[in-house]
DNA sequence: ACCTGAACACCGTTCAAGT
DNA sequence: ACCTGAACACCGTTCAAGT
């Protein structure tokens, strides 16, 4: 069998059935993939490439629709903030997801469109454009921080009462790892918000910012 | 050759080499280190057990005597600060580092000792106990995130100036990514300090947070 | 154009065998 | 206790061969 009339694999096929594996596993690989669909696996690479590509891909798929999601007419800041909820909703649905995603670099031309509504909501802001990619990595620090905490958190639930009393205490008194994620994101977008407004007044202002 | 007076490898000897080896190529592999060690892969593994393993003794060995350099006597925001920075500097010196530590959860003692401190330091500050795991998450968020962006930069140097007009101003202005990612690292180190500062006076004022 | 099978160079982990 | 070689089950990627 092969070149059958019509073709059993598509891009949009495999992008799903990897997410599907990713959300159940927690990785992918193509002989997974190509299991899953009941296909060989270099009739995947045919479709995909590499798997550097097929990650760039996934990134988009999550982020799919977010774009038209974000209210134009709002202020700055709203639409900054808006992004960030998108973004941290994407990835509590696929949590798995953002180690796999955090190492590498956006190419995906749909995922740069979302830095540009970002790019422009900050120099509205007020921000200069020498400053701007400075805000967005902030932003950006936080949101795959917090997408990470989500399947990571940096302390789980160990800690001996009597090495480390106070670790013990707070987990003790803690709720879930998702809960606290929950919170953590809340707190942090809060004071995030607070400082990226601070930030865009002083530039306003023209103030200089050489530490 | 088997079981020589001295022996050749050593936990220590095997983790410098691994460090050594990421600093280069951004991963390592148990092959990798036993060429570079001039043994056996086999005999590697008889010192470390695992990958995973490995990972946590990394971990501990890039923070190692970070505990003893924060001056306890300060006040609990500044020893705050002066942890996130020790953390910063230690992956501004192993930059590739962070994507290998940044999937996984803190298992090492010595390093559960610096979230000890960060816990004393919350408690401190008037955190009550259950909050202050997700005062935690967020510095990690942070702190992560931050380290991350010295090596995978959101956006990288491509943008099309009538695709991405504003995205490529802000290219175009920005300085080169190690200086905007100390830019961003140290406004977001501002504006965290801030909002942790707002939050403890909030929760020694009595308040409850449920949003 | 689309799929297959086979091949290649790489992994992590285990384990019996040597001293 | 420490090291070796061989084996196992996994990878990603390439490529000639089929329709």
């Amino acid at each position: 069998m092969a070149r059958p009339g019509t073709p059993l694999l598509s891009v949009a096929k495999i992008v799903t059935a990897t997410l599907e594996i990713i959300d159940k596993d927690g990785d992918f690989s193509f002989p997974k993939i190509a299991r899953k669909l009941g296909v060989s696996q270099s009739s995947v690479h045919h479709h995909v490439g590499s798997r550097a590509e097929l990650i760039e891909l996934l990134r988009a798929h999550i982020g799919e629709g977010d774009l038209e999601q974000i209210d134009l007419t709002a202020p700055w800041d709203h639409r900054i903030e808006q992004i960030i909820r998108l973004y941290r909703a994407n990835f509590a649905r696929h949590p798995k997801l953002a180690p796999l995603l955090s190492a590498t670099t956006v190419q995906h031309p749909d995922v740069l469109e979302i830095y540009e509504a970002m790019a422009d909501a900050l120099l509205e802001g007020g921000f200069r454009p020498a400053n701007v990619l400075s805000a967005v990595s902030l932003i950006d620090s936080f949101s795959i921080g917090s997408a990470l905490e989500l399947t990571a958190p940096a302390v789980a639930w160990s800690a001996n009462p009597t090495e480390n009393p106070k670790l013990h205490q707070a987990l003790d008194a803690a709720a879930s790892p998702e809960e606290r994620a929950e919170t953590a994101f809340k707190l942090g977008l809060e004071t995030l918000m607070l400082g990226l407004r601070a930030q865009a007044s002083r530039e306003r202002a023209g103030q200089s910012n050489s530490s």
